[in-house]
RNA sequence: GCCUCCAUGGUCAAGCGGUUAAGACAUCGCCCUCUCAAGGCGGUAUCACGGGUUCGAGUCCCGUUGGAGGUACCA
């Protein structure tokens, strides 16, 4: 049989991480078994539905590179696959069930029924329906409905016994038949809800793997009930751990985790955010962790997968990332950066390629580039303290007679090109007898007017370029020798 | 509370009855070096606890503890 799997998200907001790894395993494991991939968008609660959600998810899977063969955007033969769109597809299944008796028409009203809730909650119990709708004959109930009386149809539970089925990872899930409520299947307003259309649109689109959160894990035996009352095959379930944002929180927009697309504005390679995400909760088994998406597929395999939940590592995934962006060529790299710079320089003469050389092997996420080149844009208001360092020997007193000595030196050189730089101050070096550090140390510290640089003093004094520089070493003279008064 | 599931370093994790318990991130140290990175080398750190089963348990079973998920006319 063809593997068909669906990833089914609900349009209530951005995509979120959990769900782009649970998409992502949906693909995989598809395209690994030479597959289909479906996307179903479940709108069933449209009081939920966020605007622009719906494109979002399009956006996102399409940026992740995630493509499905079938889809609302990309249409298929099993649409539509968007639940709104299929409404009127459902309810004679839920007639079907009502005749067969497993499920049946409920007239209770939500004020009724929060009423015997808070009873229930109050006595300290766990509320369940009590099937009070269930004793109504079917005449009656026939009757009741032709009348106009607002119903939901709910499935109907058996009281005794337990459900169980084979999770593909999990093995058997068994649940008592007493802990599963008799859920509403279809809503007042005709809409199904998530419990019926999942099983409805997973069959209709001849789903053979259903992939999902194990938020379904211990409702899926109404769901398999589901399947069995209807006299369909119920597919394989593979229910997959969530990604948490710590030992207790589960990952959230609510406690500021960032979503896929916060990732890729913030500068994260989404080549690095699907590598990393492939590996949370999934392990090829040998010791290799770079993949590509194609690789990703050849490797996939439900035994790597693991059953705990585990915890969204923001370094490592600033690592993944920063091995991405060193594998760049230069070109790739400086098309990322660039605009990364323009907010700093905007428009300059500044030889930004040449700066990108040099960020490059320093940049672990391209939003971390604006703080890091800044000070070629404007030096910084600095301590003079910072002209001293142990190691190189350097304080304020021979700092201030080694700029005073670079400051005829650089004024007469015709160019600021590396060479030219690094030949006169190789020079000057030897004959003066210093140690480069004597000499490098203070002219970083002058023209950067900050400790840690993208580079040594000879690439600073390129970038900025002759009369920036000068006008900052002059700046260093100065600040020095107020503090020798 | 009840039900279901899970449990190897700080984090991701390999391990499928016999291993010196891999590897990666993070962390620490050293080398390189005009700073910071990058790169190279090395160190610290894990089987939650208690009972079984077995010649032998991180691996199997039970319990405890801890955690997660569920408990809607949400998905």
């Amino acid at each position: 049989m063809k593997v068909r799997t669906r990833f089914a998200p609900s349009p209530t907001g951005y995509l979120h991480l959990g769900g782009l790894r649970t998409a992502l395993y949906c693909y995989l494991y598809a395209k690994k078994n030479n597959g289909k991939f479906i996307l179903r968008i479940e709108d069933t609660d449209q009081e939920r539905e966020v605007e622009g959600a719906i494109q979002m998810i399009y956006d996102s899977l399409h940026a992740a590179g995630l493509h499905y063969d079938e889809g609302p955007d990309v249409g298929g033969d099993y649409g539509p696959y968007i639940q709104s769109e299929r409404k009127d597809s459902y309810l004679p299944y839920a007639m079907e069930l009502i005749e067969k008796g497993a499920a049946y028409p409920c007239f209770c009203t939500k004020e009724a029924l929060a009423e015997r809730r808070e009873e229930a909650t109050k006595r300290g119990e766990t509320f369940r329906y009590d099937k009070l709708c269930s004793h109504i004959s079917k005449e009656e109930a026939q009757r009741r409905m032709e009348s106009g009386e607002p119903y939901v149809i709910r499935q109907n539970i058996p009281l005794e016994g337990s459900t169980s089925y084979e999770d593909v990872l999990y093995g058997k899930v068994e649940v008592p038949n007493n802990e599963l409520d008799d859920n509403v299947l279809i809503k007042a307003d005709g809409m199904p809800t998530y419990n019926f259309a999942n099983v409805v649109d997973d069959h209709l689109m001849g789903i053979t793997h259903v992939m999902r959160g194990t938020e379904y894990i211990s409702s899926t035996p109404k769901y398999d009930l589901l399947y069995k009352a209807l006299g369909w095959e119920s597919p394989q379930y593979i229910h997959l751990p969530v990604v948490m944002k710590d030992a207790t929180r589960k990952l959230s927009k609510r406690y500021g985790d960032p979503s896929f697309e916060d990732l890729l504005s913030m500068g994260y390679l989404k080549d690095a955010i699907v590598n990393f995400i492939a590996l949370l909760g999934w392990s090829p088994g040998d010791n290799r962790e770079f993949f590509t998406l194609d690789e990703l597929v050849e490797a996939f395999s439900i035994e790597g997968l693991s059953k705990s939940p585990s915890i969204f590592n923001m370094e490592k995934l600033t690592w993944f990332n920063s091995e991405y962006i060193k594998k760049l060529s230069a070109d790739e790299y400086y098309t990322l950066a660039l605009p990364w710079f323009r907010q700093v320089f905007g428009n300059t003469k500044m030889d930004l390629r040449r700066l990108a050389e040099l960020t490059h092997s320093r940049t672990e996420v391209f939003n971390r580039l604006p703080e890091m080149v800044a000070f070629l844009n404007e030096l910084p208001n600095y301590e003079i303290e910072l002209y001293t360092h142990k190691k190189m020997k350097t304080n304020s007193e021979n700092s201030l007679q080694i700029l005073q000595e670079c400051l005829p030196l650089l004024s007469a050189l015709d160019d600021f090109s590396e060479q030219t730089l690094h030949n006169a101050l190789a020079a000057f070096i030897t004959e003066k007898e210093y140690k480069n550090g004597l000499v490098y140390w203070p002219l970083r510290i002058a023209v950067c007017g900050q400790q840690n640089t993208p580079g040594g003093a000879i690439e600073m004094l390129y970038l900025l370029g002759k009369e920036e520089s000068l006008r900052r070493i002059r700046d260093g003279i100065q600040r020095l020798s107020k503090e020798a008064i």
